[in-house]
Formats: C-alpha cells, sequence, structure tokens
DNA sequence: ATTTAAATTCATCGCTTGTTGAATTGTCAA
DNA sequence: TTGACAATTCAACAAGCGATGAATTTAAAT
C-alpha cells in the first residue's frame, strides 16, 4: 500500500497551511489585535510573546517572522492606527472651520474636533479601538515611551490644533495654550485608560465605559478651561 | 601565625554588618527609595529584583528578607507616602474652610487644597516625592493597579473632597461632579508623569519639571471646568 | 513538472527571572 | 560566656524569557 501522497484529509501540523482553510493569512492581524489589547492592559513589560502567541492562536515563532523583534512589534501596533485617527480629527477640524466661515470657529468647536472622533472609536464595534486608546493612554504617561512615540506620531496634529486654538484665543500666550493642552492631554488619558476606577468612585453613578457622558461633559469642561487661562484676562 | 579571631580589621562580605558602619541599618529605606524610583520610570513589570537590589546597593535576597514577594513590595512602596499626601490635602482643605467660614468657600479654594500639596512635595527637597508622584501617575492610569490600590488609599480623600464641592456648587448633580473630579485627576496625573513630552511640543517654551507653572494654571483651569459643568446652567 | 518562495511548527539556545535555604557574622540580653 | 536572634551574602533552584535555525508543507512562478 503505497502512502498517498497527495492531500491527506487530516491537515499537517506543520508547513504552509493551506489556502483552504479559513483563518488562512489574517494571521499578521490576529497578532497585532492581541498585542494591542494586552499591551494595553499589561504594558510592554508586562507581555510575554508567548502570552500573546497563545491569545492570538499562533506559534510563537510567528510573531518574529512577521512583525520582527518584539520592540519592533510594539512599534507597529503603536502606529498602525494613528495615521487614521489623526486624519478623521484633521478632517473633523476642517468641516468646523468651513461651518464657522467667514466667522472665527469657537474654542467648543475646535475642542469637539479634537475630542469626539475619539469617542466615535471608543465606541465603535471594532473593539480594537477601545484598547488602542487604553495603550495611548498607556504610552502618553510612559516616560520611557511617551516622548518618543507621542511625539512622533503626533506632534503634527498637535501644531495644526494649537494654531488654531491660537486664532480662536486671540490673547492668548502661547505657554499657556501648550499647558492647557497638556491638561486636555491628561483627562482625555485617564478616560481612554478605562480603569474603573470612577466606578468605584462614584458608587456605581458612572460608568468608565460609558464615553458618550465621558466626552459630553469633558468638552465643556475643557473649553471652559482654556478660555479661563487662555482667554481675556 | 594563629589567626586572629576578635575583630579583623578587613569587614567581613557576609554576615551581619558591625554598627559601627555607616550607612547600617536604612538599607530597608534604600530600597524602598530606588524601588519607588524604578517603578515610577518602568512600571511594575520593568523593574527585575536584582536591577532594584543592584539600584539601592544592596543584595538581591535583602529585598525578600525586609519586604517579603516582589508584590508586597510595590503594595509598601504605594502606601508609604500615601497618607502622608492625604493629611497635608486635609490640612489644606480645612484650614481654606476655616478661613472662608462663615461664607461659603469658593471652588478655587477647594481645588488649591486639593492640588497645591502636590506642588509643594514634588518641588520639595526630598527627590523622592517626584518619583513618588510618577508612580501615582502610573498607578491610576493602569487599568490593574488603578482600581485596587486607588481606591483603598485614596478613596476616603475624594469622598470629603467631593463633599466640599457638591457645597460649593448646589446646583450640580452627582455624576457631572465625578466626571469632573475625574478630567481634574488626569490632568494632575500627566503632570505628575513629567514624561517631558510638553517640552518637545512646545519646542522649549514649557518645560515638564516647572511644577509651579503647571500648578499656577491648572488651578484656574480645572476651576473653570467645574463651574461650567456643574455650576448653574 | 520543477523550482523557488512563503508560511508554519518545533526544538532548542543562552540568559534572566523571582524565590529560597544554608552559611556566616554581628548584637544583645541572660 | 553563652545563646538566641538579627542582618547579611552566596549559591542554587525551577521556570520562563526572547530569539533563531532547521525542518516541513503548501502556493506560486517558470
Amino acid at each position: 500500500m503505497p502512502a498517498q501522497k497527495t492531500v491527506p484529509k487530516t491537515p499537517a501540523k506543520v508547513g504552509r497551511p493551506r489556502s483552504s482553510d479559513k483563518d488562512k493569512s489574517e494571521r499578521g492581524d490576529r497578532i497585532l489585535n492581541a498585542a494591542e489589547e494586552l499591551f494595553a492592559l499589561h504594558g510592554y513589560d508586562g507581555v510575554t510573546l508567548r502570552t500573546l502567541a497563545n491569545a492570538a492562536g499562533v506559534d510563537v515563532a510567528l510573531i518574529n517572522y512577521y512583525f520582527g523583534p518584539k520592540q519592533q512589534l510594539f512599534d507597529t501596533v503603536f502606529k498602525r492606527r494613528a495615521q487614521i485617527l489623526n486624519e478623521q480629527r484633521l478632517t473633523a477640524l476642517q468641516d468646523a472651520q468651513q461651518e464657522a466661515a467667514p466667522g472665527v470657529i469657537s474654542v467648543e468647536k475646535i475642542i469637539e474636533a479634537f475630542l469626539r472622533p475619539l469617542e466615535v472609536a471608543q465606541e465603535s464595534d471594532d473593539e480594537g479601538w477601545k484598547n488602542y486608546c487604553a495603550l495611548l493612554a498607556y504610552v502618553n504617561n510612559s516616560a520611557v515611551w511617551g516622548p518618543v512615540l507621542m511625539s512622533k506620531h503626533y506632534n503634527d496634529l498637535v501644531d495644526v490644533f494649537v494654531d488654531a486654538l491660537r486664532e480662536a484665543l486671540p490673547q492668548s500666550d502661547d505657554a499657556d495654550l501648550y499647558w492647557c493642552y497638556h491638561y486636555m492631554s491628561g483627562a482625555m488619558s485617564l478616560t481612554f485608560a478605562n480603569t474603573g476606577r470612577i466606578d468605584k468612585m462614584s458608587r456605581g453613578l458612572c460608568r468608565s465605559d460609558d464615553f458618550r457622558a465621558a466626552y459630553d461633559r469633558m468638552i465643556p469642561f475643557v473649553a471652559a478651561g482654556f478660555r479661563q487661562v487662555c482667554g481675556e484676562h
């Protein structure tokens, strides 16, 4: 009985998978998604490649095959959604500016353009956006990653929004403007982090993942702060 | 030549050190201080006991001897300065309330009592306070540690301040109040984190470690936000 | 039909991890 | 002076780490 060489019914454990197998080639995406979630929750050092491989349903060696060493994987995860987010915020700002023209755009509208796309992302069907936002919180608050990754991928956007705010607040001093931006960034980050702490603090009255509630209040809160510090004194 | 048993001039490498040796028994403190700094910078998983022992100038085994397993050490570090901080903020609030009596205390004064002790801490000669604040930022933004440690050590304080704010803003809804507190907490955390990002964003105009500048603007920013969201609508 | 390249698993490398037990030296009270 | 105890170092443990080279299977190109 000669061994039947072609197409054994049991799929091989090793080697390239048949393209007919579902869950075929998007293994790279599965890795990125799992990495996003785990890095956001446990930080860079809190995630081992074996844990990650397990979560993604993939062999450890495959991570290196697709994304190189661990640091490079982290970079890739962080970069993936940055561009999309920046575009959405820029579009929102331009729309608001167009709508206000030829008059001056209000501080609220600028803040809204900056923050609202994040609510949309966090509430989207793609659960990954929620994880990415939590990752953003981790990176933004980290003295190791923050100055590197945030500056690299988000500084251009910051410039555009600070320009818009400067125009809307003509009396403002630049240092005031940057500090206020910093407060906004902090408030936003803690919302991203989605830690569940406000649930405990408020004894269930507020929910960490009620992003609608979070942003509806955050926008007027931040706008008022800007006006107070950067407005007519 | 019989070995001289008593008091060899070279101090033994092993065994209990002579009490005459300077840097004697505050080895426990040295461990806590180094742990504070390293945990704040790299997070729980980013610090190995050997790195820590090296930074503290101490043998690895000594960490376990004094503080038990790693998690327990982390708890101890976090708890150490929490009580002190809480007391200072409470005193500041009571002083402000007494000064305002019998009238109503202003939102600004309450926020000031909450935030200013942190500026004092971060600028104090004891460098450890700066590290502790950075650790606070890490814990506050962590979904793993935040709900556990923050709630355990800071929820009582939150209650007192929210009560004061509720009284100063009689029209306020409780959910609004907690969300605004959350924004304040986020702005504060990012300032703690001291990442150096604002330096890059502002091209050197603002400095991350200029805490005076940070809090002088943060207090009116936050107060205005509270008033906008929780004040008379 | 052959060859080349892509995608996957497996086994293993050299290190590092947190933790612990034993040995050593000093202090202090009895 | 002796004995209990405190403080320290050292060596080692089993487990886990990131990384990689070899083997294997399939797909695609020629």
